[in-house]
RNA sequence: GCACCCGUAGCUCAGCUGGAUAGAGCGUUGGCCUCCGGAGCCAAAGGUCAGAGGUUCGAAUCCUCUCGGGUGCGCCA
């Protein structure tokens, strides 16, 4: 619809235009203080410019009023285009909103270590991957999904080395000394207490197993973090084994050493990350000749630029973020366009249990695990959660406060809407589609507002994509679900007049709830 | 010390590619069910947009500095 209003535009302007919603409904559907660029240009009065545009612009058969006040150019849109937009959403169920984007986009996230189940911080990346995904999938890019599974190094050996000993001792009864370093946890206890039962007791007998044991709990912990996400709707289309990677490893060096990207110096590789903006080089394959963690990321990042995607993004822990520019020196290094890879820094959470800070580590164990979240608030509540912020700030929420909140979360509030219209319906004893081609003539102002703000979905979403705010959709549907109440409380609809109007236009509204909800991965309910 | 993120209502946060009178939810206070779902609606109170400069027709938004909070600065992954 902004894309109409656009394309209208253009034919009578040669400059850049900026097509804004006015703050003040009042002033139209869209506003744009062109006039203000154009001024600059051509040394003329701003308000004299938006009224000469107006002028032009009233001979288009889509507005149905255009101002110019104090040198802005507010556009109003006819009711006859808004009523035909409607029908053809609504006979259009599942293409509405839909873009053409046609970029092809391959998406990394989560890719937490396979060394315990997700908690959730990685729940956060999570959501917020899957509904980007989503989102950028209704406006047209054709998106992959992708975890990249740091299988290898000594983190695994670490986890094989927890479950040994805690089978040794917890299990088998045995005396251990516990390292410095290991992961606790339960689920260590549990992992222990199967790979007795699966492996054999001999298994724990000698450290010599403890590779064998690594490759078993790793494995499952891969499965159990499956499951964690699948309980909220999250799948995957590759997983790419950081381990498998490195038999390309000579390969890829040699590629770097010809492009000039590695020196050796105190018997190790360096990447010259410098000169692409790092701040110094890093290194990548030690004195004994392995490689070094970021060898792995310039392997796996080499690989998916051969893939040959339009785009890539990364969303990636906060914590992280010192990392971006090495990955990119790489890419560079490689004849690519660092630019064509985005990431997306996912900012910490903080949770609080009856206001004390819940301090979250692996190593530690007392980590709040995403299942446990889900199993206490359901997997849609946690989604919204993280959909209302935006990824790049801190967030910070109470566990206690999220299990009261249950009756005052917005999701009711949302779905609430959406069940007053299909309870409307069924008290009126009708369908849908026995109103859609009704005309909308002749319903007041407000009930033109609702329609045209149930009818904007497809630009917030393809704007919630592009600016990758997706906290914009969880704003907006707010927004109508809110204005939908209070034109509900306002009207009645059965028995009225204009009842089948008043249906067709709730069923647009509820038509934008649903499409809105189904990409924030929330199934819209008809009761309640 | 360097880098990145953040500082907006009592709390949790939107608004930031500069634009018209700075918003929402929760909390507080007060209204609205003989009537399609009160899981709803309406209203009130609550702000030096951390602070100071700068850029210009115009700044919560852009730039610089200061203060405050968080994170990162392994040849761990």
């Amino acid at each position: 619809m902004k894309r109409r209003v656009y394309e209208a535009l253009q034919k009578h302007i040669d400059h850049p235009i900026v097509l804004e919603k006015p703050k003040d409904k009042n002033f139209g559907h869209y506003a744009t203080p062109i006039a203000f660029s154009l001024a600059k240009v051509l040394r003329r009065n701003p308000m004299q410019i938006a009224e000469e545009l107006a002028e032009k612009l009233r001979e288009e058969e889509m507005f149905e009023k255009v101002d110019a006040l104090k040198g802005y150019v507010n556009i109003k849109l006819s009711q006859n285009f808004l009523n035909d937009y409607a029908t053809w959403a609504l006979e259009h169920e599942e293409a509405f909103g839909k873009g053409d984007n046609g970029q092809s986009v391959l998406l990394e996230f989560v890719s937490a270590n396979p060394t315990g189940p997700l908690h959730i911080g990685h729940a956060r990346g999570a959501v917020w991957g899957d509904v980007l995904a989503r989102i950028g999938t209704h406006v047209g890019c054709r998106i992959e999904r992708e975890y990249y599974v740091n299988d290898a190094g000594n983190q695994i050996y670490l986890l094989g080395l927890s479950v040994y000993l805690a089978g040794r001792e917890a299990v088998l009864g045995l005396d251990v000394e516990w390292p410095e370093e290991y992961y606790r946890g339960e689920y260590i206890l549990d992992l222990a207490r199967e790979a007795v039962e699966a492996l054999g007791q001999e298994m724990f007998m000698d450290e010599g197993f403890i590779p064998e044991i690594a490759e078993w709990a790793k494995e499952r912990m891969l499965e159990l973090i499956n499951r964690n996400l699948a309980d909220v709707g999250i799948f995957f289309d590759h997983y790419v084994s950081e381990k498998s990677l490195y038999e390309k490893w000579d390969e890829i060096l040699t590629k770097l050493a010809e492009a000039g990207a590695v020196y050796e110096k105190d018997g190790k590789w360096w990447l010259k990350s410098t000169e692409h903006g790092d701040e110094k080089d890093r290194v990548v394959v030690r004195e004994d000749g392995r490689p070094t963690y970021l060898a792995g990321d310039i392997i796996y990042h080499y690989l998916k630029f051969e893939r040959g995607y339009d785009h890539y993004i990364n969303i990636w822990g906060a914590d992280h973020h010192g990392y971006i520019a090495r990955v990119k020196a790489a890419i560079a290094f490689f004849g690519y366009d660092p630019q064509k890879l985005e990431i997306i820094l996912s900012q910490m959470v903080s949770l609080l249990k009856g206001g004390e800070p819940y301090k979250m580590s692996k190593r530690a164990g007392n980590f709040i695990l995403m299942q446990d979240i889900v199993q206490e608030i359901g997997a849609d509540a946690l989604r919204f959660i993280f959909l209302t912020k935006k990824s790049d700030t801190h967030l910070e929420f109470d566990i206690e406060d999220l299990k009261k909140e249950d009756n005052s979360n917005p999701i009711y509030y949302i779905n609430y809407a959406h069940a007053r219209v299909f309870s409307l319906f069924e008290k009126a004893g009708k369908e849908q589609k026995d109103v859609v081609r009704v005309s909308l003539n002749g319903l007041g102002e407000d009930a033109y507002d609702l329609l045209f703000t149930a009818l904007i979905l497809p630009e917030v979403l393809e704007d919630a994509f592009e600016s990758r705010q997706l906290q914009k959709v969880t704003d907006y549907l707010k927004y109508l679900a809110g204005l939908y109440h209070k034109f509900y409380y306002d009207n009645r609809v059965i028995g009225t007049p204009y009842e089948e109007k008043l249906l067709k236009l709730s069923a647009m509204v509820a038509l934008s709830l649903r499409v809105g909800l189904k990409m924030l991965g929330i199934t819209a309910m008809k009761k309640m």
